[in-house]
DNA sequence: GGACGGCTACTCGGATATCGCTTGTCCGAGTAAATGCGG
DNA sequence: CCGCATTTACTCGGACAAGCGATATCCGAGTAGCCGTCC
């Protein structure tokens, strides 16, 4: 199981976006330059984040991206839901009803497969824990462990990458 | 995001090992047949699970595969790392030290990654959730919903297939 | 009749192709700003 | 000097290839049981 690094790239996006604030959309070249990576393959995943509502796209001259809502209102499993689709990552086939089962009745398989159950908590738990942080959450953890690391962003969105 | 469908055929092969208890060896293409699964593919999971000390294989004729501990000493995370692997999903590639990043002294960097930190976090969340859980919880919970489910495995691997 | 050697059938185990999805890239549609012109 | 139409440059957005891991398969190594033969 491997989740794909868009994740990854989303979430450092989002929370640059949060540092930078209300200083105008922001192209996907700056953030792609802030981060050193694939500009055109990085829009692809900030579209993916625009039609989730996270962030907000505007098109034409000094246009780019800037967060729908405010850092606060953002969970991080907004952001991975966005990227990686809302789809459990374990999908149970069935497969019970094969073989040795295709004998039974229908009616044995009313209730859900009790392996599927299992691992449908289990990802709820991951997506309770995900809910539970936004990207406020995220910013003030980094205030904390590296204060000048927000100037740090802003000040090179400032004078232009 | 997505889990390999390996992790529920081995889940399943598990209980249905669990259910045939100590009849001797089941070979892989009894097992295959129970789901209507490919047996070579199947072999393949099933080498997994033999690695990680989850099941006991017996070569040569009359050989197989049989549950190496007793159904509640196997927990679901166990066979989900055998076949998925020990790394967490998410792996950190450590793009805030790129561009931007790049400029500043290592030293802002020894601290973990907040963003990795807040996924690991989630990721011990479903681990621990899967941990909680062993193959007998499972056998159990199937005996409450169909009661002659294991039964019926049982005869049908004592009828031969 | 019993024991031994060889044989056969069956099983796991790893090496080998094939497919789909993630990754990565490109070019066109659209828009806001800038510019030149006319009043 | 001010307002407007045109041009321009820049941005997003979706369509188009490539690389890699999961999927699927096959054949060889090894072992247990069986059979024929010999003592």
């Amino acid at each position: 199981m491997r989740m794909g690094e868009g994740v990854e790239w989303a979430l450092h996006c989002c929370l640059a976006l949060a540092w930078i604030g209300d200083g105008g959309p922001v192209p996907t070249a700056r953030l792609a330059a802030a981060f050193e990576l694939p500009p055109a393959y990085l829009n692809k995943h900030l579209q993916a984040l625009s039609k989730a509502g996270i962030v907000t796209s505007t098109p034409g001259a000094k246009g780019g991206f800037r967060l729908s809502r405010r850092p606060g209102e953002i969970t991080l499993l907004d952001v991975v839901t966005a990227i990686e689709g809302p789809e459990d990552a374990f999908r149970c086939q069935e497969i019970r009803q094969n073989g040795v089962g295709s004998a039974l009745p229908k009616k044995d398989f009313r209730e859900e497969c009790v392996i599927a159950g299992a691992m449908r908590g289990a990802q709820i738990a991951w997506r309770r824990e995900l809910a539970a942080q936004t990207i406020a959450d995220i910013e003030a953890a980094v205030a904390r462990k590296a204060p000048h690391a927000a100037a740090g962003m802003r000040g090179w969105h400032e004078r232009g990458g």
